[in-house]
DNA sequence: TCCTTATTGATAATAATTATCATTATCAGT
DNA sequence: ACTGATAATGATAATTATTATCAATAAGGA
């Protein structure tokens, strides 16, 4: 994300902080400005060695409780990865995919395709269930890392 | 699985634990019959936990041990579940997906669908990534955890 | 059956996450 | 702008999960 781009993110985030009651504080905020300004999904611990670097840096317990508030907002959500899971990444809008690059990390968001509806009408009807929800990544390597 | 099917699965690990020169002991044994036997994706803490009910327990060092060989052989890979990762579950065959109850646990298999690989070669076209995994998980309710 | 050595299990060490609580800082109300 | 109620922080303790260590054990080829 361009820092422009950040600021605007960092913006609404703070509206729906406020309209759920949450204080806007330094610690939240440099907590939202480290996943926001990220190319890659951060661990909790990824985070907070990032805020060591700050002028004032983030308590532990911070991080995690940022974090929860963040998801529990629907703000944030997980990435799961092979080997190095719960990565923290910026909810998506929309129906869209994650493309992350097993070399570095870099993550590309992909257009979700119309035929996994049918796809998934098809498997209520074959098993009973009903789904509310799907995950689909994609692994491989980027541009920069094949070269 | 019903039990004889887990015979054979077992039968089947067993032999690719001597081809590759392991040894097949009774902590190995406990832990795959665990694995194959149940209807949820467990996680190492679980599997240990079943071990104490049996005879003779597992330790817990045994556990983590023998789920990264079977990793390493590819007979099971790790499910990733919103709240709660790392469950373990026998790697399919082919191209399949995991349909997952929310409230139970439980598992289903599902048959991939061919429209992903055309999706993915636009995928690969538009970022310059050369993609060569994917998950897709579905999450819903079981047939007997809505009624 | 014997022997080599891979494997186990008890436990120590490390890492990650959650709980506790006195102190600090946000922000609604004036 | 100031004040006060209290939400939030951060240091740290407690808990939980994972990995490392090593003497004792057992698998399986000879
Ligand atoms: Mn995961
Ligand atoms: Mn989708
Ligand atoms: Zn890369
Ligand atoms: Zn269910």
């Amino acid at each position: 994300m361009t820092p422009s781009n950040v600021e605007q993110v960092l913006n609404t985030w703070q509206d729906s902080l406020h309209q759920h009651g949450y204080r806007m504080t330094r610690p939240r905020r440099q907590v939202m400005e480290i996943i926001a300004a990220s190319e890659t999904a951060l661990t909790p611990q990824e985070i907070y060695q990032k805020s060591l670097e700050l002028e004032r840096s983030l308590g532990i317990a911070s991080v995690y409780r940022t974090l929860e508030m963040l998801e529990e907002l629907g703000l944030i959500q997980q990435i799961h990865q092979p080997g190095g899971c719960h990565g923290i990444w910026p909810t998506l809008e929309g129906h869209k995919h994650h493309l992350i690059c097993r070399d570095c990390g870099q993550m590309q968001v992909i257009e979700g395709n119309v035929d996994i509806d049918g796809y998934i009408t098809a498997i209520e009807k074959q098993t009973g269930y009903r789904v509310d929800d799907h995950w689909l990544q994609f692994f491989g390597r980027c541009d920069g890392c094949l070269n």
